[in-house]
DNA sequence: CGGCAGTACTG
DNA sequence: CAGTAC
DNA sequence: GCCG
C-alpha cells in the first residue's frame, strides 16, 4: 500500500475541513492572499503582477461590504480570482492548515509551486477562454498584451490570445514535452459544434501543420456556439447565488468540474514522491448529476457541477500525472483517424486516447452513455456520438484507483452499461425491437406495482420514523441495522451491512450504516481511504431537493428510443417527480436494488458464456447418478444468471470453470472481495465458512465474461453461491469501485493482517502479540521471544520479506531443476514432480511443493522415504536449503514431508522461498496428484462430491463404502477402491469430468 | 438449524 | 487440544 | 456467508 505517498493535497483537505465555514475561509484566503502582496512587495521578487495592480481595498471589501459597482465582474471570475489568489498564498496556507488538522499528512515543499503550468493551461483552453466571458486565463493574458478587461472580446482579438499563449505554451513548459504535445492535441480538438466531425478534422488536419492556425479556427468555430456565457449579476446577487449553490449541495468555491480543473491545472503539482503513473492520461471527469435532480424544485444542478467527491478523485488523478481535461473542452481527436491506423501505445504516448470518467456516488446508478455525453462538450445539450471518435474510453473510477494502486497504468475495463455501443450495439432488428418493446411494457407493469409497495414502505417508514425517533435517536447509531430489517414486514428489506460484520466488541465509526463513506474510491491507499471516509461522514446529509426542471431533453426520449430503451428509467423519473428528490434517496437507502424501479443497476458484472448442454462424456459406470437432483429451473430468458441455478453444486463438475485469467472486466469486484474476505478472523468456525464464501463468490465474480450483461440484485441472488448479502456488498463495489466496510478498518484488523502474514502466524497468534503489544511485523521482528512465537515463525519472521514475495515461474522451474539434479545423483529411479500452482501453470506461486516418489515394483519396494532425508541434505549443502520449518518425525509412507526455506544458491540477490517436499507411495500417486495440484476450491469440491457418494477422497487414496454417522463423522474409513492407477482414474470413478491441471484453477 | 474437506505438525 | 498449514 |  502506498501510505508513504501524500495523496492529498494538503490544500484541497483544508478546503474539506468540515470547519471551515465557505465564507471564512475566503475570508481567511484574502487574508493571506493580502499578506503575501505585502511580503513579494517589500522584497518585489515575481509575484503575480496582477495581484498587485489590482486595488487591495477593492478586493478586501469584497467580502465585507458591498463593493464598488465600477468594478464589474461576474461572480464567477471573481470566485476565482480570490481562488487563484488563495493558492499563490498556497505555501503559508498549506501549512497551517495542516498543522491544524492534519498531522499525518506529509507537508509538501512549502514554496509557493513556480505554476508551471499556468502559461501550459492558458495555451491549452482557447476554447475556455473564449466560453466564458471574463476567466482568469484571458485576464492573464491581458495582462501581457495590455487590452482593456471587457467581457466582449471580438473573436479575431480571441483567437490572438489564444494563438499567443499556445505559443507561450511551447516555449513556457519545461516539466514535460508530453503534456505539451497532449495539449497541442487538445487544441486540435476544440470544439466543433455545429458540423462536429468535419470542423475537428479540420481542425486536426490544420493543426498537424499549424497549431496555432488550428486553434484559430477552433475558437472562431467555438464562438459560434451557445456560449456558457453567464448573466452579469450584482455582487450580493451573485454572493447570494453562490449560497444557494452551496445550499443545493454544491459547496466551496467552485461550481463546476471545470472550475476546479482549471485550478487544479495551475496549483496542483504532481505529486513530486508518487509515480506519475498516469503520465500521458487525459482524462475527463464529469458529473451527470443535473440529471438526475428532481425537477420538483426550482434551481437546477449545472451540467457537471462540482461534487467534493470529485474533487478528490480529481486530486488524485492529477497529483499522478494525469493531464485533466475540463468536460466543456472535450472533444475527440480526430475521429477521420481510425484506431487501426494508429498503434494503441503511440495514441496514449500522442495523447489521442482520452478517457471519460464519469462520477457515480455510492449507492446511485451508473450513468448512460447518453448521460454521460450529456456532460461533454461546451453545450448544454451534450456532444453526439459520433463525436466521442475511436479513441475515447469510457472507464469508471477504479481504473484510475487501481492505476494509482498498482503504480502503473493498467488495462482498462470497459464501462459497459447498456453496452458501448460502438461495438455492441448494432441497429436493433424488427424482432428485437419487439422484443424490447414488450419488455418496456413488462416493466412498466412491474414498475407500477412496485410504485405502490414503494408509497406503502415510504408511508410506513415515515410512521416508524415519526414514532420511533427519539427512541432511535438515543441509541448508538452503529445499532445494528440487520435487526431492523428483521423487522420488517417484507422480508426483501435488508440491511446490506449486518453487525456481523464488525469483530465482536468493536463499534462501526458512526454513520457506517446509513451513509456512504466513501463515495467513488477505490480502496487502495490508506491515507485516501482514510480521508475519503472523513469526507463521507463530514458530509452532510441535507441535501436540499436540489434540482429542478426536467431532465436533458437530448437525454431521454431519443436517445433511449435510438440505441437501448432504458426500461426502469422511466418510472424512475416519474417516481422522482411525484415524490421528490429527498423521498427518493430515503428509498434509495432503504431499498435493495431488487425493484423494477432500478432496473438498470448498471453493474458491470458480465455472464460468463456458460454451455450448459456440456454435459458429463465421461461413462458414469458407477452406483451414483451424476443428475443433480434439485428441481431444474426454467431458464428465464430476462435473466442471464438464471440457468447458473441449475449448475451443479459441485464446482469440480463445471466443465469450462478455469479459464478465468486475472484480467476479466470483474477484477476489480473479485480483489476487494477477496479483501472483505480476509478481514474475516478464522479464530471461530463461523467466521471460517464466512470467509471462505467469500472467496468463493470472488472466484465466481472473477470468472463471469464474454457477455455484457447489466445485473440486478436478485440476478446475483440467483447464482448459487450468492446470497443477499453478498449480493448487496457487491453491487456496492461495482459502483464505488470499493466497499465501506473495507474504508474504515480498525488498528486492530490492520495490525492483525499485517502479522498474519508471516509464516506460522495465523489469527490467534496475531492477536495474542497484538495484545501483548506488537505493532507490526517490524515490532514481532525486535524481540520474537517476548510473544512466544515457535521456532518456524521465527525463521519466517528472519525472511518475512522475501516470503511476502511471489515467485515467478522461472525461478521455481530453476529450483525444481536444480533439485532434480542432486536427486538423481542420490537416486536416478525417483521421480520428482513440481506440484501446486506451477502444475497448474501459474506465471508466479506463493511456494514450491515438489512431490516425491518412486516407481514400486513387486520385487522393489525400496522407499523414497530416506531419499527425501538425504535430498534435504544434500540441498543444505548445496545452499539451496536454507532452513527448515518442521519435518516429519517419521520417514515413512506419504508423511514424509519437509516444509522449509530455499534459494537459488551463489546467487547474489535471490530472494529465500518457502518449499515443501513431500514423498508420497506409488500406490498413492493418483490421489497425491490431485491433493497437491489443486487449487484448494478445486479439492474441496471433488471430495465434498465424492463424500456425498459415500466416498472418502484424500491425499492417500480414494475410499469407497464409507460409513458415517448422522453428523458426518465416520465410522469406517472404508476401503480403497481397487484400480486406481492414475488421476484420470479418479476423476472417472467420481464422475469428474476430466480436466487437465491447467484447468483446476476454479 | 446444521453442514460446509481432510489431514499433519507443533507446542 | 488449539493453532497453523497444506 | 450460503444452502437445503
Amino acid at each position: 500500500m502506498a501510505s508513504d505517498e501524500v495523496l492529498f493535497d494538503p490544500e484541497i483537505t483544508a478546503l474539506l475541513a468540515p470547519t471551515s465555514s465557505w465564507l471564512d475561509r475566503l475570508k481567511a484566503i484574502e487574508e493571506n492572499r493580502v499578506k503575501l502582496i505585502q511580503d513579494a512587495a517589500e522584497s518585489d521578487n515575481e509575484s503575480d503582477p496582477d495581484a498587485i495592480t489590482i486595488p487591495l481595498g477593492a478586493k478586501l471589501t469584497w467580502f465585507n461590504k458591498s463593493p464598488s459597482r465600477g468594478e464589474k465582474e461576474d461572480a464567477n471570475s471573481r470566485m476565482e480570482d480570490a481562488q487563484a489568489d488563495d493558492d499563490s498564498a498556497e505555501g503559508d496556507l498549506v501549512e497551517s492548515d495542516d498543522e491544524l488538522m492534519h498531522d499525518s499528512i506529509v507537508v509538501e515543499d512549502p514554496s509557493p509551486a513556480p505554476r508551471p503550468a499556468r502559461a501550459l493551461r492558458t495555451g491549452s483552453t482557447p476554447a475556455r477562454a473564449a466560453a466564458t466571458t471574463t476567466r482568469r486565463t484571458v485576464r492573464q493574458l491581458e495582462m501581457e498584451q495590455p487590452t482593456p478587461t471587457t467581457s466582449s472580446s471580438t473573436p479575431a482579438k480571441r483567437s490572438e490570445i489564444v494563438e499567443l499563449s499556445s505559443e507561450k505554451s511551447e516555449v513556457g513548459d519545461s516539466e514535460n514535452d508530453n503534456r505539451a504535445t497532449s495539449t497541442r492535441k487538445r487544441i486540435v480538438s476544440q470544439g466543433p459544434t455545429k458540423t462536429p466531425t468535419k470542423a475537428a478534422a479540420a481542425a486536426s488536419t490544420s493543426a498537424r501543420s499549424s497549431p496555432s492556425r488550428a486553434s484559430k479556427v477552433a475558437a472562431a468555430t467555438r464562438v459560434k456556439g451557445k456560449g456558457r456565457a453567464k448573466a452579469r449579476l450584482s455582487l450580493e446577487q451573485a454572493v447570494d447565488q453562490v449560497i444557494k449553490l452551496r445550499k443545493s449541495k454544491l459547496t466551496d468555491p467552485f461550481p463546476t468540474v471545470a472550475d476546479l480543473v482549471t485550478h487544479l491545472v495551475q496549483f496542483t503539482s504532481a505529486q513530486p514522491n508518487a509515480k506519475r503513473c498516469l503520465q500521458g492520461c487525459r482524462i475527463v471527469f464529469v458529473n451527470t448529476e443535473h440529471w438526475s435532480s428532481a425537477p420538483s424544485t426550482s434551481a437546477k444542478l449545472p451540467r457537471n457541477s462540482m461534487d467534493e467527491g470529485l474533487r478528490l478523485c480529481l486530486t488524485v488523478a492529477i497529483r499522478h500525472g494525469a493531464t485533466l481535461i475540463p468536460p466543456e473542452e472535450f472533444v475527440a481527436p480526430d475521429p477521420s483517424v481510425s484506431p487501426d491506423q494508429l498503434d494503441p501505445d503511440q495514441a496514449e504516448a500522442e495523447g489521442w486516447t482520452t478517457h471519460i470518467v464519469p462520477y457515480v456516488l455510492s449507492r446511485q446508478r451508473l450513468p448512460t452513455y447518453d448521460q454521460i455525453l450529456a456532460c461533454l462538450g461546451p453545450n448544454e445539450g451534450g456532444i453526439s456520438r459520433e463525436e466521442l471518435g475511436p479513441f475515447v474510453k469510457v472507464v469508471k473510477y477504479d481504473w484510475v484507483a487501481s492505476c494509482v494502486d498498482k503504480r502503473a497504468k493498467v488495462p482498462e475495463t470497459m464501462y459497459l452499461l447498456g453496452g458501448d455501443f460502438r461495438e455492441h450495439a448494432p441497429p436493433l432488428t424488427e424482432q428485437q425491437k419487439r422484443d424490447v418493446k414488450e419488455r418496456a411494457q413488462r416493466m412498466k407493469e412491474q414498475a407500477k406495482q412496485v410504485e405502490q409497495d414503494e408509497r406503502a414502505r415510504v408511508a410506513k417508514k415515515k410512521l416508524r420514523a415519526r414514532a420511533g425517533k427519539d427512541a432511535l435517536e438515543s441509541e448508538d447509531s452503529g445499532s445494528d441495522r440487520g435487526s431492523n430489517a428483521g423487522g420488517e414486514d417484507e422480508a426483501e428489506v435488508v440491511s446490506p451491512l449486518g453487525s456481523q460484520d464488525w469483530p465482536e466488541g468493536e463499534k462501526p465509526p458512526p454513520g457506517y450504516f446509513d451513509h456512504q463513506t466513501a463515495s467513488n474510491f477505490g480502496a487502495s491507499d490508506s491515507s485516501e481511504a482514510a480521508a475519503a471516509g472523513k469526507h463521507g461522514a463530514t458530509r452532510p446529509g441535507e441535501q436540499v431537493g436540489g434540482g429542478g426542471g426536467s431532465a436533458d431533453p437530448a437525454d431521454e426520449p431519443a436517445s433511449g428510443a435510438r440505441y437501448k430503451s432504458i426500461p426502469g428509467l422511466e418510472q424512475e423519473v416519474q417516481f422522482l417527480n411525484t415524490y421528490g428528490q429527498q423521498m427518493m434517496d430515503d428509498v434509495l437507502e432503504e431499498t435493495p436494488r431488487t425493484a423494477a424501479l432500478f432496473e438498470l443497476d448498471g453493474m458491470c458484472i458480465l455472464d460468463d458464456d456458460y454451455d450448459d448442454d456440456r454435459a458429463t462424456d465421461e461413462g458414469t459406470d458407477e452406483s451414483f447418478d451424476d443428475e443433480e437432483p434439485a428441481k431444474k429451473k426454467a431458464k428465464v430468458w430476462e435473466n442471464p444468471l438464471a440457468g447458473k441455478k441449475k449448475r451443479s453444486v459441485w464446482a469440480c463438475d463445471d466443465p469450462e470453470g478455469s479459464v478465468a485469467r486475472r484480467n476479466g472486466p470483474n477484477e476489480n469486484i473479485a480483489v476487494i472481495l477477496e479483501m472483505m474476505a480476509d478481514l474475516a478472523s478464522s479464530t471461530t468456525e463461523k467466521q471460517q465458512f464466512r470467509q471462505r464464501s467469500y472467496k468463493k463468490i470472488a472466484g465466481m465474480v472473477r470468472k463471469m465474461r464474454e457477455i455484457p450483461k447489466e445485473v440486478r440484485h436478485k440476478d446475483l441472488c440467483a447464482v448459487n453461491g450468492i446470497g443477499d448479502k453478498t449480493a448487496s456488498k457487491i453491487i456496492e463495489i461495482a459502483r464505488t469501485g470499493t466497499h465501506r466496510r473495507l474504508q474504515c478498518l480498525t488498528e486492530t484488523e490492520l495490525i492483525a493482517r499485517e502479522l498474519s502474514g508471516v509464516y506460522g502466524i495465523g489469527k490467534a497468534i496475531a492477536e495474542k502479540a497484538a495484545k501483548a503489544g506488537a505493532k507490526s511485523v517490524a515490532d514481532l521482528k525486535r524481540d520474537p521471544h517476548k510473544y512466544g512465537l515457535s521456532a518456524a515463525t521465527i525463521k519466517g519472521l528472519e525472511h518475512y520479506d522475501d516470503l511476502c514475495e511471489r515467485i515467478p515461474r522461472a525461478e521455481v522451474t530453476e529450483l525444481y531443476e536444480s533439485i532434480k539434479r542432486l536427486s538423481e545423483k542420490i537416486d536416478p529411479k525417483v521421480q520428482i514432480e513440481c506440484m501446486g500452482s506451477y502444475r497448474r501453470g501459474a506465471k508466479d506461486s506463493g511456494d514450491i511443493d515438489l512431490l516425491v516418489t518412486r516407481e514400486r515394483t513387486s520385487s522393489n519396494s525400496k522407499t523414497h522415504a530416506s531419499h527425501i532425508a538425504k535430498l534435504w541434505r544434500a540441498m543444505e549443502r548445496a545452499g539451496i536449503a536454507v532452513a527448515t520449518l518442521s519435518e516429519s518425525d517419521q520417514w515413512h509412507g506419504l508423511d514424509a514431508k519437509v516444509n522449509g526455506l530455499c534459494r537459488l544458491p551463489d546467487r547474489a540477490g535471490a530472494k529465500v522461498r518457502r518449499i515443501d517436499i513431500l514423498g508420497v507411495p506409488w500406490e498413492e500417486m493418483p490421489a497425491a496428484l490431485i491433493y497437491f495440484t489443486g487449487d484448494d476450491h478445486f479439492n474441496r469440491s471433488i471430495r465434498l462430491k465424492a463424500r456425498k457418494h459415500r466416498y472418502r477422497l484424500n491425499q492417500r487414496g480414494l475410499y469407497e463404502n464409507v460409513s458415517r454417522d448422522r453428523k458426518g463423522e465416520k465410522l469406517t474409513e472404508g476401503t480403497l477402491v481397487p484400480g486406481i492407477r492414475t488421476e484420470r482414474d479418479i476423476f472417472k470413478k467420481l464422475c469428474v469430468p476430466w480436466r487437465e491441471p491447467t484447468l483446476r484453477n476454479l
